[in-house]
DNA sequence: TCTGGGGTCCTAGGACCC
DNA sequence: TCTGGGGTCCTAGGACCC
């Protein structure tokens, strides 16, 4: 029998700048912008929910639900500075801890008694020693599979902890919506909902079998987990220290939408290159290149390429997300641009020589790019970035000053 | 309600190989 | 030259989570 704690920050984000600025709190605060950005809340005060605030939701929404809330980018270094203390103590209770993302974590209590005492008892002190090492509140749960733990520290929610003993999961949640069931999602629901299936009580009485026909093998995982069981999918796995990532992308929503390409491909390699330091970062090499494109009708698209050499170099990556994009693109008015890497492998040992030989091409064109910014001024750095594109030929074009005999002023 | 950014996992179809 | 079945890889999209 396994016990496992699931610890959750409360609303992390707006805690954290809480610490910074006293004066917010108990005020409504909402992290993730100004109201006037293309944006959505990242985390809302208890305050701005009692106004209908939540995660997820336009900020343009939220400041027509309350408008007198003060709106804040968001600071985060320091939510990742506060993850670290979190997770940090929680290596003082077990070596098994596996952040399931910056406010949240698993551990791996089982066999730990005759160390910590009872669970309810080392939940209370690891609560007590979050607070102490960081002045922020937690909720916890803890019960004998991840699931019903993650389930339980959200009803203890906020600043609470709560033990399921074994064998009462299924009575503990069978009469929650299953909604709260990690994985059902809003079309999950809506489905569910069709056949009159709204406790996670009325899914533990139905068949297996009849899930198994109207959901397929996602209809067993949801009776296994109607029970508690960490049935399949990304919780039915041990707790362990994070893993290498599956893939590294970012992407980016203009503040207005654009079709202008010198702009797109500046950002196209903008995008490539934070990608690229990430691998690099993790020392990864990346197979796959996948650009994502999204137009003003929010259509959104994917496209990939495959690499025959797994890669982690900047150029590579730049010049396949522009490849995709000049293949793809409709010459629509663009959203959102975005380049992911997938398909990661351990870089095993030095670099090749042809690699490295590369590699230092790609930093002496860099810098070539640099001094023509410094020529043209900040204004250039869009052009520049999109010289980039077919450099040489560019370059070429772009710097009639070389022959100019007078440096500029 | 005019919709971010970073991820994970799953499905389904086609190519290709044996 | 009218054609099966399985395995693997690749691609695109979608649900979902924080």
């Amino acid at each position: 029998m396994r016990t496992i704690f699931h610890v959750d920050m409360d609303a992390f984000f707006v805690s954290v700048e809480e610490l910074f600025r006293p004066e917010l709190k108990g005020k409504p605060v909402v992290v993730g912008g100004q109201p006037d950005q293309r944006g959505v809340v990242s985390a809302a005060s208890y305050a701005a929910r009692k106004f209908g605030v939540h995660s997820a939701m336009p900020l343009r929404t939220a400041y027509k639900l309350c408008p007198q809330a003060i709106f804040v980018e968001g600071h985060p270094e320091r939510y990742r500075e506060y993850s670290g203390r979190v997770r940090e103590v929680l290596g003082r209770y077990s070596p098994q801890v596996e952040m399931a993302s910056i406010d949240e974590a698993y551990l791996d209590l089982t066999g730990s008694e005759r160390l910590l005492g009872p669970p309810l008892k080392a939940a209370h002190n690891l609560h007590e020693d979050i607070r102490k090492a960081t002045n922020l509140n937690c909720s916890i749960g803890v019960a004998t599979s991840r699931l019903v733990a993650k389930i339980c520290s959200d009803q203890a929610k906020p600043n609470g902890v709560l033990w399921i003993l074994p064998g009462q999961e299924a009575r503990f949640l069978a009469p929650l919506e299953v909604r709260k069931i990690p994985g059902v999602g809003k079309v999950t629901e809506k489905s569910l909902h069709t056949y009159n299936i709204r406790k996670i009580g009325d899914l533990a009485k139905l068949e297996r079998s009849f899930l198994e026909a109207k959901f397929g093998k996602w209809g067993l995982a949801l009776a296994g987990k109607a029970l508690g069981h960490d049935a399949g999918g990304w919780f039915d796995r041990d707790v362990s220290d994070g893993d290498d990532p599956k893939s590294i992308s970012h992407e980016r929503t203009y503040g207005e939408d654009t079709r202008d390409q010198g702009l797109i491909e500046a950002t196209l390699a903008r995008l490539s290159e934070m990608v690229g330091s990430r691998l690099r970062e993790h020392h990864l090499h990346a197979r796959t290149v996948q650009l994502k494109l999204r137009y003003s009708d929010f259509s959104t698209f994917t496209r990939a390429h495959t690499l025959d050499e797994p890669t982690q170099l900047d150029i590579v990556l730049i010049e396949q997300s522009r490849k995709l994009f000049r293949d793809n693109w409709t010459g629509g008015p663009v959203r959102l641009l975005g380049v992911q890497a997938s398909n990661l492998q351990k870089v095993e040992g030095q670099m090749s020589l042809l690699e490295q030989e590369k590699q230092e091409r790609w930093r002496k064109a860099l810098s070539a790019v640099d001094q023509i910014r410094g020529k043209f001024g900040a204004k250039s750095v869009g052009l520049a970035s999109a010289m980039r594109g077919g450099f040489e030929e560019r370059v070429h074009e772009a710097m009639p000053q070389k022959r100019d005999p007078k440096p500029k002023p």
